[in-house]
DNA sequence: TCCAAACATGTCAATACTTACATGTTGTAA
DNA sequence: TTACAACATGTAAGTATTGACATGTTTGGA
């Protein structure tokens, strides 16, 4: 998709990082919007380099232990907000294996089928209430010109894409449960 | 993540298709929860024959043409369902290119963070209107051992989806005039 | 009869991403 | 002082996926 060059230009255009920082961002305030593993990262970093959009400089830490503080370019920067305001068409619906799993759950017992809407359920409630948590190093809406007003922003929709997930597999299981006690009542 | 070979070993459970059928599957009723284009689907169906897990039978079509009616065999019937129960967790939150636009949009004009939102919102209002107008081939919940139920709760989940983000769409673009109305007053 | 759309099956190169391999330093708490 | 967690930077192999290339048939309508 590319956006990762994005992710981490937007990064050094806020803060000069280096590859174990941004790594660590992808970890925590980058989580509900975009991901990488440190392997993606470094040679990530080299190719930018060599683009001439980002430069680093070398500092030690205690005696030898080097470490590359990345810093973004002017052309750097031109490249990043020219994607920060770019219009993009929206992207087709993401696979999900859960999902899948459902479509094809005539071919398992009632029973079994149940069973998954639950265990996805107490798993999707968890991370709510993670994510609630989370939310409240937020006392107020930070200002619309500060960088914590778009990750509120972000926070706020994985929250309400949470509470929705659960929604939904909460009415999959009643569903379910009505479909099965109609069947134990007609066999009767 | 492997789920494209579950995928067509669940189409293949149900009825028995050539790759060009299993590709406009993809395209159709699999478009909520799976996503593959013939250029996977075709080696992807050489490999599970290589397996044993699917077979195929050649099919003249008009004169000449031969198509490859694929079918599951009794070892890909196992495997199926046993991916088809198993309890997974729960996937990191997807990766999602707006949602890190929104996250940088500090760093762009309230006027161009406000034009983003509201394409966002009409094109996903717009895939709103196409999903409820996909739902309605249902005139009521299938019975939960046919294969249109789990067709039905995936499309009810997709929907119900594509309302809770135009909402927190709008929640966005609501609180974005707010502050930009605040500023504007504040300046008079 | 001719044309276009749909049917039908593949390959190839490039990109994106994950997991595991590989190595070494620094700070801190027991 | 010693051991462990966190800091720090990389590579390599394998999988998943996309977009482009490549080719040919059949059906139905103008």
């Amino acid at each position: 998709m590319g956006a990762l060059k994005y992710a981490i230009l937007g990064l050094l255009y806020q803060k000069n990082m280096t590859g174990y920082e941004l790594t660590k961002e992808f970890e925590t305030t980058l989580l509900q919007s975009w991901r990488a593993k440190h392997s993606q990262v470094y040679p990530e970093l080299k190719s930018l380099t060599e683009k001439g959009l980002i430069q680093y400089e070398v500092k030690i830490a205690g005696n030898v232990l080097e470490k590359k503080e990345y810093s973004i370019t002017e052309e750097g920067k031109n490249e990043f907000l020219h994607w920060a305001v770019k219009l993009n068409p929206i992207k087709p619906i993401q696979k999900d294996e859960f999902r899948l799993q459902l479509f094809f759950s005539s071919c398992i017992k009632p029973e079994e089928r149940l069973l998954l809407l639950e265990n996805q359920f107490t798993n999707h409630h968890n991370r709510l209430l993670e994510l609630r948590k989370a939310i409240k190093k937020f006392s107020s809406i930070p200002p619309d010109d500060e960088t914590e007003f778009g990750d509120y922003l972000v926070l706020l929709g994985a929250i309400m894409n949470e509470e929705n997930t659960c929604k939904w597999l909460k009415k999959c299981i009643t569903m379910c449960q009505e479909k099965m006690g109609i069947e134990v009542a007609a066999e009767n």
